[in-house]
RNA sequence: GCCCGGAUGGUGAAAUCGGUAGACACGCAGGACUUAAAAUCCUGUGGCCUCGCGGCUGUGUGGGUUCAAGUCCCACUCCGGGUACCA
């Protein structure tokens, strides 16, 4: 009929997104549009982003923000011409899939595998250029036998401090049995000189064994075995380390939040646990050094600095008296020595049982015992809290020979530095309180320094009462004093680092087992040729009843590789596998290397890398570890692993809360004592609307809603009471609590609670009595935090992709702001972004929606826009800010529907720079504009500044600052021609008020101002 | 406590080299089309004063440099992140 010519949304013609992104990511699959290959003559870019942890709840609207951001970038290099590797993969191995293996039973494999199954779905629907046929998973064999493979190669090597580097521990031995341990300057085991119960004293940072190339030769392979453990990176040690009960297993410091763990929030405990590490420490200088050539936010860089803890001091040796020990401290203030008034050792430390004393013996134990009993959380609590115990020994001041009495504390840590200190009270507040607390005598060593309210801790000022160090500057007294500590052989100068060594068992299931097993006291490799080695069948996901891990429960036969008499029972931290997988991209099924040379030759480190600053401490430093390491031994040529770093912000969800009143009492005045009223728990819960709780939140009374909640509460009293009573409940007095809960946000919209659904998700609450305005509305209050399944506020890309495309989700999710920026999730700005491409679809529908463009030459007006917008985006997209450029191709689209122009050559242009942001979009118009190619990679367009030239300036014209009107020169004119144009206006004589102008500026370009 | 960031309309934000503050959107108000709704389009929209022309004011606070400051310098307030008996 006449009146559907006349529809101008005849919907055949509208932007059809889902038929469109359902055909584009169809074909894309098919004919394997996003396929890479190293390409010797296209230049390489490599855009990675952090892989997921595929959990259950699959992704939300925050996982796709640095994902679509770094699709734009690759996408947008691709038409710039480069090869772009953009890979995506899963960080699969984890605990929440063996916490539900150990609820359920079922293997964590099979949750893994139906997890990835959902994030694959969601991905591809959001149509990103990954190729896919890269994708690597951290738990399938054949990666992870790459990450077991690496193990053992940092097993196999040693560090040599001289040359800075990782080296094979085979050349390590064939110079014991040349030289002996002459020249060999090596990072080993901090107290390994100790447990060989050498003798001697040893100069520099680091201990240098003292035998000959003949005692070497007498020793007998275990012995030569046992030396060479203690060089090796990987290594077995007993450690201090953070030990979680609920978890079951050991917790690296970067897994521990405000005293608990991460994953659970669950309380951590101080134990002594013979586990593997990894000897990072030896890197922790590189590691420094490393990052000043990184294009990185500078808060991770401080943040790697401050964790990695670099500081400069010296180790100095106390004589124990009466016994044959001492005590070595470290201290970033040797100037300070002569303040020296007392010793405090950590309650851990080895020396404390040898020398406490008879008469202190009990003082000792009582407070060492206490100090273990509580947990890490209890202990930082109490930070502030002064605390310790005497041992009855003391040991010589090394200069003064002074008694320093020496005592115990747990404000001395016994993982950091030697585990004692030397204390100054004078320079040191901790050591000032310890002092004050426990009467300990104080000696003032700054020259004219008040140290009555507390410690002189400034490094500056001269020293007094300071032997031969009197007179000097902290500067001058620290160099003088280690050049004496070095002279006497008493100390030296040394460098203290806050970085630990990696500990690297986990007493978990699902995780990479350690390929190492155990045979006559020694521990042996799983052969190379015979890795992997997976994991063994077991019965139950929990540690055994004797506290050992869950392997620990696989039979010899369970095994699919049984070796020796025992297999190491442990298996990775969560960090291996995450430390290498960018490598493992550029090679994903080569089943002889963990990546070819050719391979990781073309590749080269990430360009870009996108991810959360939540791993500045833990992935993004071990992988630079492991990546300096595997460079140091030949296997791959960069020791950086991502050049560029982006830190995309987090995407908050707003969650919705409920008011649940709770009656905790109430009376009804003149009932006497003893009649049988109901008990508050029998009234059904009430939830009241937030006005009503906030009215109470102010001071504990109902008001505003009195009436209605009260009488709510009423004739729920009298239906409880039955028909009979004959109680006057008008004056009763209603006690209150109220609880806040989370609701699913799906059920509410501007905070109104649809209250059919609320009322079928809770259940259990039935009986619930609901209380809402007059009108009918419930409305709940909101809180932004993380989104997350627990707190039901979690919005999907799903939703959002079903109700307008993956292309204006893409378009919206960059528009929101800067990348960088953490945000709540709102989706109130969504219809902009997709009118947007509503409007682009018009200007080739236009009219009536019949696809229709000009193929005429452009006018001068359409190559304007066109240059212009080409030339703003392409320097948006060189500097990363993703959501400048999609307002200035909204421009570019008004302007033409201004201009109610089609042009075909414009148009195309435009279709390129918009496919990175709208990929199906812009394959959609393109194919419709009579390509059969993808639009993929299409060149880039260039601009031409002839087309920008406009022939005027509007200058704006300033008198003392203040824009008062504008005027329009042309560009040709010179600074003199644009003065003398503006003073011969009368505008400018009106706004001089008949002064005279004592300087006029004149920006060509830019701006006149008139000072006067 | 210490170390990093940040603060711009009702909202998300823009302003790249010190040069027209608020681009682009959302929201809101008004209008057109429609029986109506949806969709679409047009107009207005920092605040205050004014019928209007126009004026004053305005980028967390206070000061400074400059012809000119959201941008640079100093001091402070608040918010966010990191870290904490690290000797």
């Amino acid at each position: 009929p006449f009146y559907l010519h006349l529809q101008p949304n005849n919907p055949t013609m509208q932007y059809q997104f889902k038929e469109i992104e359902a055909y584009w990511q169809k074909k894309w699959a098919n004919e394997g549009t996003y396929r890479v290959s190293e390409n010797p003559d296209k230049e390489k870019f490599y855009v990675l982003d952090m892989f997921p942890y595929p959990s259950g709840a699959g992704l939300h609207v925050g996982h796709p923000l640095g994902y679509i951001a770094s699709d734009i970038i690759a996408r947008y290099k691709v038409h710039q011409g480069y090869e772009v590797l953009h890979p995506m993969g899963y960080d699969s191995f984890g605990l929440p899939a063996e916490q539900y293996a150990i609820q359920t039973g079922q293997h964590p494999a099979i949750t893994t595998e139906e997890n990835i199954a959902r994030y694959r779905t969601q991905l591809e629907r959001m149509g990103f250029n990954y190729d896919w046929e890269r994708e690597v998973r951290t738990s399938d064999p054949s990666y992870y036998r790459w990450t077991q493979w690496i193990f053992q190669e940092i097993y196999n090597s040693w560090f040599n401090v001289e040359t800075k580097r990782a080296e094979p521990i085979s050349d390590l031995e064939a110079a014991f049995a040349e030289n002996g341990s002459y020249g060999v300057n090596a990072a080993i085991d901090a107290d390994w000189y100790k447990a060989l119960d050498l003798k001697d004293f040893h100069f520099g940072e680091y201990f240098i064994g003292e035998f000959t190339s003949t005692d070497w030769q007498l020793l007998n392979a275990a012995q030569r075995s046992e030396i060479l453990s203690h060089y090796r990176l990987a290594f077995l040690a007993d450690t201090w380390v953070n030990w979680c009960p609920a978890l079951g297993t050991v917790l690296a410091n970067d897994e521990i939040k405000d005293g608990v763990s991460e994953r659970g929030g669950h309380p951590v405990e101080q134990r002594l646990m013979k586990q593997w590490s990894l000897r990072i420490t030896a890197y922790a200088d590189r590691l420094i050094e490393g990052l000043e050539g990184l294009d990185w936010p500078d808060s991770i860089k401080e943040i790697q600095r401050n964790w990695i803890g670099k500081s400069r001091g010296a180790t100095v040796r106390f004589q124990v008296e009466k016994h044959q020990a001492y005590i070595d401290v470290f201290t970033t203030r040797p100037d300070t020595i002569f303040g020296v008034t007392f010793m405090v050792l950590a309650p851990e430390h080895a020396l404390v049982s040898q020398i406490t004393t008879t008469d202190q013996q009990q003082a000792i134990e009582a407070y060492i015992a206490r100090a273990k009993a509580r947990t890490e959380r209890e202990r930082q609590s109490e930070v502030k809290h002064v605390s310790g115990a005497f041992t009855g020994a003391y040991a010589a001041h090394p200069f003064s020979g002074e008694r320093l009495p020496i005592w115990i504390g747990d404000y001395v840590l016994a993982g950091y530095g030697t585990g004692a200190i030397m204390a100054v009270p004078a320079g040191d507040q901790r050591d000032w309180s310890f002092a004050h607390a426990f009467d300990l005598s104080i000696v003032n060593i700054f020259d004219g320094q008040d140290i009555s309210k507390g410690a002189y801790a400034e490094k500056t000022g001269k020293l007094a009462k300071s032997g031969f160090l009197n007179g000097l500057e902290v500067a001058e007294a620290t160099e003088e004093v280690i050049r004496e500590l070095e002279l006497k052989r008493i100390g030296y100068g040394k460098t203290n680092y806050r970085l630990r060594d990696a500990i690297f068992s986990r007493q978990r299931y699902w995780g990479e087992p350690i390929p190492v097993y155990y045979e006559g006291g020694q521990t042996h490799l799983i052969d190379q040729k015979d890795l992997p080695l997976t994991l063994p069948k077991i019965d139950s996901y929990l540690p055994t009843d004797s506290g050992e891990p869950p392997l620990a429960r696989a039979a010899k036969s369970d095994w699919p590789l049984f070796k020796g008499e025992a297999m190491e029972h442990s298996t990775m931290p969560g960090w291996a596998g995450s430390s290498w997988y960018f490598l493992r991209y550029m090679d994903p099924k080569n089943t002889r290397e963990m990546v070819a040379a050719d391979k990781v030759h073309y590749w080269g480190a990430v360009d870009l890398y996108m991810g959360g600053a939540e791993h500045a401490t833990g992935h993004l430093l071990y992988s630079r570890f492991w990546t300096k390491f595997l460079c140091d031994r030949g296997f791959i040529p960069f020791e950086e692993p991502f050049q560029k770093m982006i830190n995309q912000g987090m995407i908050l969800g707003r969650s919705s809360l409920v008011h649940r009143l709770e009656l905790a009492s109430y009376l009804v005045p003149g009932v006497p004592d003893g009649a049988e009223l109901p008990s508050p728990r029998n009234f059904p819960v009430v939830y009241v609307t937030k006005e009503i709780y906030e009215d109470w939140a102010k001071d504990g009374k109902l008001n505003l809603h009195k009436f209605a909640v009260e009488q709510r509460l009423e004739t729920l009293l009298h239906e409880l009471l039955g028909k009979d009573h004959n109680m006057n409940l008008s004056n009763a007095e209603w006690e209150y609590s109220f609880t806040r809960l989370h609701v699913d946000v799906n059920m509410v919209r501007n905070d109104e609670l649809d209250l059919a659904a609320f009322a079928k998700w809770r259940t259990e609450n039935a009986d619930a009595v609901i209380i809402t305005n007059e009108d009918g509305v419930y409305k709940c209050s909101h809180e932004i935090e993380k989104m997350s399944k627990r707190w039901f506020n979690v919005v999907t890309p799903d939703d959002l992709c079903e109700e307008y495309g993956a292309d204006t989700l893409r378009l919206y999710e960059m528009f929101l702001g800067p990348v960088e920026q953490s945000k709540p999730w709102d989706t109130q700005g969504i219809s902009g972004v997709h009118n947007f491409l509503k409007r682009f679809w018009r200007l080739c529908h236009p009219g009536d929606g019949e696809f229709s463009i000009n193929r005429t030459e452009p006018t001068p007006k359409e190559l304007f826009i066109l240059h212009r917008t080409i030339k703003r985006v392409t320097e948006d997209l060189d500097r990363f800010s993703w959501n400048t450029v999609v307002s200035t191709l909204m421009i570019a689209v008004n302007d033409l529907t201004t201009e109610k122009s089609s042009n075909a050559q414009v148009l195309e242009g435009l279709l390129v720079l918009t496919s990175p942001y709208a990929p199906h979009f812009a394959e959609e118009l393109w194919k419709k504009l009579g390509h059969s190619d993808s639009i993929t990679r299409e060149a880039w367009p260039t601009y031409d500044e002839k087309h920008l030239e406009e022939a005027n300036f509007e200058y704006p014209v300033s008198f003392n600052g203040k824009t008062r009107f504008k005027l329009s020169l042309s560009v040709e004119m010179g600074a003199k021609e644009v003065e003398a144009a503006v003073m011969a206006l009368a505008d400018t004589a009106k706004y001089l008020e008949g002064k005279d102008p004592k300087k006029i500026i004149v920006v060509p370009k830019r701006i006149v101002n008139i000072v006067f």
